[in-house]
Parts: C-alpha cells; structure tokens; sequence
DNA sequence: ACACTTTTTTAGAATCATTATAAACTACTT
DNA sequence: AAGTAGTTTATAATGATTCTAAAAAAGTGT
C-alpha cells in the first residue's frame, strides 16, 4: 500500500482505518473542501467497514497536524478542511456555502508591509466572499 | 442618546439594552475585536443592569447583519467580531490568539484575477497567521 | 509464535458555543 | 388607554467537537 510508509515516516501507524481515510483523502483526480460530516458520509459510500466519527476526528486532526491536510479560517458551524495543502486562497460561494480554490496565478503577489516584533509570518490566506 | 437615531433608522427598536450595547462597542477610542462570550465580560463591568446572554447575541447579530459589525473569518471555537467594519485585514497571533488590525496602508493592493460568472465579489479578507 | 508495551479504535458521555422556545415585558401607534 | 408588534429573558434544545475508558490492533523483543 503506497500510504503505509506515508504514515510510517510520519510517525503514525499505518492502521487499516487510516489507510482506509488516506483513499478517500487522497486518491482522487482532484483536491477537495469538506466538512467532518461530508468526510463521514464520503467514507459510508466508499468502504465497507464501519469507521466510528471519533476516529474519523482524530484522523483528521493527525493528519492536519502532519500537514497532509490543511484547515480553512471561514465562519461556519463546521470546519472545513483542504486536500490541497499548497499555498492557496479560495472564493467562498456565500450561497451555496461552497469554497473554490484560487490558483496562484489567480491572484497577484500580496505584499504585507507591517512586522509584528518577534513574530514571523505562517501563512497569508485571502478569502473571497462571493454574492450574486 | 447619540444611538437611538441610529437604531431607529435601522429598524431596531432602541431599547434600554441595545443601547447600553451600543456604548460598549462604539463610544470607545479605538476599534476593536471580541468573543461573544468577552463582550458579555465587558457588558458587566461597564454596566448595572443584567443583559441576558441571549440579547447579547441577538444584538451582535442584528448589529452584524446592519453593518455596524463584521465577523471575522478564522477558525476558534468562538466567533470573532469586529467593531472596525471598514475593509481590512488582519494578523492573527497563534500563540496569544489575539487579532491585530492591518491598516490599509500595511497591505499592497490586492489582485482577484479570476471571476465566477454570475456572482459579485462582496469582500476579500486576508488573514495573516504569526507564529514565534 | 508468544508475551509485553504502546498506540489506536470505539461507543458512548460530556462539553460548550450557539440557537430555539415561549412567556413576560416594552416600545410604538392610534 | 388599548392594541400590536417587537424585544428581552430564563431556560431548554441543538449539534459539532472533545473526552473517557475499555477493547482491539500494532509494534517489539525473545
Ligand atoms: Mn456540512
Ligand atoms: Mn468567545
Ligand atoms: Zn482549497
Ligand atoms: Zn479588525
């Protein structure tokens, strides 16, 4: 299994749930948004075994903390999570409460000119609220 | 009162609480950021009378969706909100989790390339973590 | 394979910010 | 003053997320 050394290095053990999530997460043509709950039903259709809500958390968790998934600051009453973990931004359709990635030639370069003594810079995310 | 125009024109009643709301957030030097749960700290200290929980978050709300606040897009277990509603941007300190307000002049001008069809831009917000 | 340790999974309970309810109260209109 | 529409309030409900602790699985050494 090609995931099974992705974890491995990763320090997490290659269990059959997680390698089972991995699938799910990552062996799509395309990166994807997604909420705990839209995860939770993706994998239901996908596999056949029961994967309880609290491993499908502290998967997630693991693997954001890993940096194998990325989540996104928007208001909302779940947490949105990103298979594409590049540098990116994203629309957000305020009507159909879907995010869209912007690719980087999408946006020009962001210059931040202000420092904040100490502090270094993690990341810098645009959000684009969209209406009709 | 300074506020009861104001909220007569909105179409909000200016009740005894509203008001007293309103000196808390607006009749302040400087703009600033808070919680539901701060906001209701502050409210106690500042004045005599009990406001429910429950108008606290009715006025937020009723004040955000007026225009005289503005959610800021982060992931916490609580909502931010924002008194300062002109367009900006913010640095999020991770470590204080503190919002710190980047004046106009502190970003370069931003370059949305792609449109959607169909929809406006509405707002586009940067949010720059700080990390140590 | 076996014994032993550590990590992971799991069902269910707990947490807690937020929203809903519905009765009492207040502001506005006539 | 009476009527009504809007507001406040205590309290309950909701629901995403986290916690708990016991069972299962994975890794390690022999
Ligand atoms: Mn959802
Ligand atoms: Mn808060
Ligand atoms: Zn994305
Ligand atoms: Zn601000």
């Amino acid at each position: 299994m090609k995931y099974t050394e992705k974890l491995r290095n990763s320090g997490l053990r290659p269990t059959k749930q997680r390698l089972q999530i991995c699938e799910v997460l990552f062996e799509t043509e395309k990166t994807f948004h997604f909420t705990i709950n839209e995860l939770s039903l993706k994998i239901k259709k996908q596999i056949d075994n029961k994967i309880s809500l609290a491993t499908i958390y502290n998967t997630v968790h693991a693997f954001e903390k890993k940096g194998y998934l990325k989540q996104i600051p928007i208001n909302s009453n779940e947490t949105y999570f990103d298979t594409n973990v590049s540098d990116h931004h994203h629309f957000y359709d305020l009507k159909k409460e879907k995010l869209i990635d912007l690719e980087n030639a999408d946006v020009g370069p962001i210059d931040i000119k202000r420092k904040i003594d100490g502090k270094k810079i993690k990341s810098v995310e645009i959000l684009v609220k969209l209406e009709d």
